[in-house]
DNA sequence: TCAGTGATTAGG
DNA sequence: CTAATCACTGAG
């Protein structure tokens, strides 16, 4: 199987701003509706920490949706935007401890909402496990991620402070 | 620049 | 129950 090259826990229980940049390169493996696996290299990712972070929806509190957040990391955090995009995000860190990063591109698809509906990703995929599902998960691609860094995307609700923290990162000319 | 679109949330 | 909000996209 392909257990060898996926990512295990520990990558993913670890603090949202060290596990962000590493995510670049790697591969994001889904398995379509006719059962072949299909490998996308993660390129634009954004990291979300709710403990302080205002522009994070768990940064409220604990609520129905955001619940899975305070779960340990490698689950999938999954919501609805503007009643058309599913938003694809990977909770971190330990648990009680809310973080998530949100997968803004991969090869050949740019976009969260664009990627989602692509790659058949949906509500249903909201608290999957990265570490034992077997429809969806990440792997080593042996690829250090060479990328930038910039202030993160439609979030001017959370203010300037929040908003002009560096924590969008994406991968240098493709 | 701006409308589409509906789940989620806080509040009465 | 109501109403506001929204980590987006594509058309103009």
């Amino acid at each position: 199987m392909n257990s060898v090259e996926r990512l295990p826990r520990d990558f993913f229980i670890r603090d949202v701003l060290d596990v962000t940049p590493e995510i670049l390169g790697k591969f994001l493996v889904v398995r379509s509706a006719n059962g072949v696996l299909n490998r996308f290299s993660v390129t634009d990712a954004e990291a979300y920490r709710g403990s302080e972070d205002k522009a994070c929806h768990a940064f409220k509190g604990r609520t129905p949706r955001t619940e899975i957040m305070f779960h340990k990391g490698g689950h999938l955090y999954i919501y609805l935007i503007y009643g058309m995009y599913w938003m694809l995000n990977i909770v971190t860190g330990e648990e009680n401890n809310p973080q998530a990063i949100l997968i803004r591109g991969v090869e050949n698809f740019s976009g969260p909402g664009k990627l989602t509906k692509s790659l058949g990703i949906d509500k249903s995929f909201y608290g999957e496990d990265l570490v034992l599902s077997e429809r969806i998960w990440i792997e080593d691609s042996g690829v250090k991620p060479v990328y930038k860094t910039g202030p993160r995307i439609g979030i001017d609700y959370a203010g300037d402070y929040w908003m002009n923290k560096p924590w969008r990162y994406y991968l240098i000319n493709k």
